[in-house]
RNA sequence: CGCGGGGUGGAGCAGUUGGUAGCUCGUCGGGCUCAUAACCCGGAGGCCGGAGGUUCGAGUCCUCCCCCCGCAA
């Protein structure tokens, strides 16, 4: 079967790589992004499965927007049987998933109809869920609405992180979808409605999602920090300034939700108390909490979380 | 030139209105101890990011440059 890639971030490369692996998957081309400037200093990066399929020398479009006519005809050039999308980055349209004969298969990461949309790894630890898993589906013309054909379960661990969450369910996607593939191909996979009912839709993540509100639990805490990691980070005020926090371990005491306990920033929260394990504040590096704490005193009796 | 914070012994920080550089930790030596990442005593280790300038004198003031970080993207 002659199949393109649609995809974009880390998570998709696992998938490319399944796909060429399989002896049964030809794989026509990947259609990704435009290359886009990161970080401070903007340089210009291209997507992670741009620089892995050019590996293989795999043929790469970058497309800025894959709805136009001009696109659609690049696309039907390609003559494929099938297009598979793995965390692309943008909506298809009704005319786009009409081209390839055989339909258009995602792979998402989430046990759908559950967290429909941009985050869904991100959603699924922060919500404190046990257990997750990915999906396959075909692709409509809705956000993640198509009808499911396979669906895998794994155990979200207590020191999971959407980062390696993602690792984990990448690879497990990356499996499912060459199941996926062979079914189509036998003609025997289901095709299963989702139940609206059931749906629920993520937002994609900005930088608010990552203010802690230290009257939370402790487990909510820990699964905000969790779902934060990589990316956006999770953040508390200390003294007018940013103090991001990026891991926290649960200590005795309690008191007002935001107030330091001892000299080694034990904070209360809703249900007891933590300690940072790592900090990093406003205008410096990351460091272990006891390398932060030599060189700046915090008093008993600080509250954070005050925006000044 | 997007806004802002910062570059001080190995690490993290302090350094008052410019006048011979301090703290915590680490490190080395010694002591105490059944013992220790604990405690006590002592030592080593800094051209204070770089280049100019102001001054009798600059970590401290002015200018330019380099690098790091937060925010914004």
């Amino acid at each position: 079967m002659r199949v393109a890639l649609f995809g974009t971030p880390q998570f998709a490369v696992p998938v490319l790589e399944a796909m060429i692996r399989d002896p049964e998957t030809e794989v026509a081309a990947v259609v990704t992004q435009c290359d886009r400037p990161v970080g401070r200093k903007a340089v210009m990066t291209p997507p992670p499965i741009k620089t892995a399929a050019q590996q293989y020398q795999i043929p790469v479009l970058q497309i800025e927007k894959i709805n136009r006519e001009e696109s659609l005809e690049q696309l039907r050039a390609l003559n494929c049987d099938l297009f598979v999308t793995a965390a692309y980055g943008q909506i298809l349209s009704q005319k786009l998933l009409d081209i390839p004969p055989q339909g258009v298969v995602n792979v998402h990461a989430s046990l759908l109809p559950a967290y429909r949309g941009a985050s869904p790894i991100a959603w699924s630890i922060l919500c404190g869920d046990r257990e997750t898993g990915v999906t396959t589906m075909f692709t409509d013309a809705g956000m993640d609405t198509g009808d499911i054909i396979l669906q895998k379960r794994i155990p979200i661990e207590d020191t999971d992180t959407t980062q390696t969450l993602t690792e984990k369910l990448s690879l497990l996607g990356a499996d499912l979808l060459i199941e996926t593939l062979h079914g189509i191909t036998e003609k025997t996979v289901p095709r299963i409605p989702q139940d609206p009912q059931k749906a629920t839709k993520t937002p994609i993540l900005n930088k608010t999602h990552g203010k802690m509100d230290l009257s939370r639990t402790f487990r909510e805490l820990d699964c905000q920090i969790r779902a934060m990691t990589p990316w956006p980070g999770t953040w508390t005020m200390l003294d007018g300034k940013t103090l991001k926090i990026f891991e926290i371990r649960r200590v005795d005491g309690s008191g007002a939700p935001g107030t330091v306990l001892d000299d080694k920033l034990g904070i209360a929260c809703g249900d007891g108390a933590f300690r940072p394990l790592e900090v990093q504040l406003e205008g410096s590096k990351r460091m272990p909490l006891d390398v932060f704490l030599r060189g700046r005193k915090i008093e008993k009796g600080t509250v954070l979380g005050d925006e000044k």
